[in-house]
DNA sequence: AAAATACAACTTGTATACACAAAAAAATCG
DNA sequence: CGATTTTTTTGTGTATACAAGTTGTATTTT
């Protein structure tokens, strides 16, 4: 029970991480050392080395003179997600069925009970945290340091994207979720069996629904819809 | 000519990347902070922020009670490296041709004339230098903040392994470095036309004189020559 | 009254001193 | 003489004090 400095900068770390992808802590939001400090229970030394950790990691962006500040997200950074994120997924998730190993396939296991288990009972923020959790395990599958760096990047923000549209506001958008839930199950698959092909197949599926789910937020149904006639609900 | 500690902060943080970029702190080497702390004039403090930044970009890996250590080279992360090279250069170059500024384009011809000069004059440590230079005004140009950590990752151990093969032993690698250069004029010309497909084509083929350079390295020519004969060196 | 400047409060950046952990050297025991 | 334990040394991690920079406010000047 040992509540060392050591630990006390791990939660710190993990405080933040949480944080920053459930939104607790919005884009843009800044920092203060020393009142951070004193709620850690942690001197402001060490809390600036977890500032420039994360900053690395791109959580955080730290300015000269200026408060650390918790990472935007413009429409520009929007456009570029989506421009990098098939290709990005498309390779992790290929690699993965290359390398995974027992015990990591394990842990995706592990990972994906808890995200089914998060999607009928968790909140939003526990459902974009559980979904992170899936897929930072399927980077460390792929093993490949030269694109994990992008990844972990993509995944801050993807879950940051996904607090606003993990909280199904419409009937298709809750189908969405068990379609995402569904091919969790099929990625653990095809990893298990070591085909890559598929993995990469089910990677851009993956990918295409939570862009739908994404559009369905931007755009809600109601810009579609013409006058005088009913919403078009697709048949399930 | 204000020498204070911020200019000589980043005087040590350009000074380590251009060390680990050109080999003279070559990849598992400790540092020691005391003897860097009194070597740049800066207090342990900044110096400690210093690592951790350049762990997070890649530099350095960073072990808790241990010395702070070159990031590691293996046989496996060379793997890793061709993997996932040409899929993110050619994804830069690609965005490079659609986003870059007119004053982008400049720095980029400003490098590729650094680049030439350091063929014709400059030392292997010069060339690696200024092709990383090259490369990294691409990125710039490509400003996708989700690849761009791989990006830079790649790059840093591009320059690492170039450090051996921008050494010409053979007419054949210095005949690649002359393409290289050539390759260089076509991707500005590339970028300056907005073509993106000119310039994601051009990523591909820059990129296999890159590997053919670096097999020529790996699988010297003595291996090939039967017992008896001559070794062969291909006309000029 | 508006703009500029000077001052004060506050925040960030750096240096130094100390606490702690790991490695190296010396001493003890089999 | 060799192996193991203890002591010494070296180096990393943290806290605190201080220096420098930034921001907001009040006063002065036009």
């Amino acid at each position: 029970m040992k509540d060392d400095a050591k630990s006390r900068k791990a939660e710190l770390t993990e405080h933040l991480k949480v944080s920053i992808l459930t939104l607790r802590l919005h884009p843009g939001t800044d920092l203060d050392e020393a009142h951070l400090s004193d709620a850690f229970g942690l001197s402001r030394t060490p809390l600036r080395e977890v500032f420039r950790q994360l900053a690395g990691e791109g959580y955080l962006d730290l300015r000269t003179n200026r408060s650390a500040r918790v990472s935007e997200m413009s429409y520009t950074t929007l456009r570029d997600f989506f421009l990098a994120a098939p290709m990005v997924y498309g390779a992790i998730l290929r690699l993965a069925a290359q390398n995974a190993t027992h015990a990591q396939i394990d842990e995706l296991k592990d990972a994906q009970q808890a995200f089914k288990a998060a999607l009928r009972a968790g909140s939003g923020a526990d459902r974009a945290l559980a979904n992170n959790r899936f897929h930072d395990v399927t980077g460390e599958m792929s093993g490949n340091v030269y694109l994990l760096p992008s990844f972990n990047r993509l995944l801050i923000d993807h879950a940051r994207i996904g607090m606003t549209f993990y909280r199904p506001q419409t009937s298709k958008m809750s189908d969405n979720l068990s379609e995402a839930s569904r091919q969790h199950d099929a990625i653990i698959a095809a990893i298990e069996a070591g085909d890559e092909a598929a993995a990469a197949q089910l990677a851009e599926d993956h990918w295409n629904l939570s862009r739908d789910q994404i559009e369905l937020f931007v755009m809600p149904d109601a810009l579609d819809v013409p006058m005088g006639n009913p919403p078009l609900s697709k048949p399930a």
